[in-house]
DNA sequence: AGATTGACTAACC
DNA sequence: AGGTTAGCCAATC
């Protein structure tokens, strides 16, 4: 694979769609996959596990659906999931006792 | 060109 | 309530 390789056409909609949350708050995959036109969520997943503009494109903004960290830097698990939600306290969003975003933190594309 | 994969989701058992 | 199956779609093998 070609870590460097030029983003895609898709790819450049599902960074351009995950720079439009805005700081403090989150989005699903499902959301960006149906702002997008698309009903794949797992279609924006491999878009942004591939994601080559890293810490620059706040792909820590995007969550599962039941509010759950997905994956970050290519893991699932671990460092990569405590690195995003350290990211995410940060900029202001809160976490459950389950480790899960809360609600109010939900941004809706219009 | 065809098969497999995956940072997903919803439905089913 | 928790594990499995099925559907989805672009990238990768």
């Amino acid at each position: 694979m070609d870590p460097n390789r030029p983003p895609t056409n898709f790819e450049s909609r599902v960074f351009e769609a995950t720079c439009l949350i805005p700081k403090g708050k989150v989005s699903t995959y499902g959301e960006l996959a149906v702002f997008l036109g698309c009903q794949s969520a797992q279609a924006i997943g491999q878009a942004l596990k591939r994601n080559p503009f890293a810490p620059e494109v706040p792909c820590h903004r995007v969550v599962k659906t039941d509010l759950r960290l997905g994956g970050f830097h290519g893991g699932t698990e671990g460092p990569y999931l405590a690195k995003k939600r350290n990211l995410l306290v940060e900029e202001g969003v809160s976490f459950g006792d389950d480790g899960r975003v809360n609600p109010e933190h939900c941004h809706r594309f219009c």
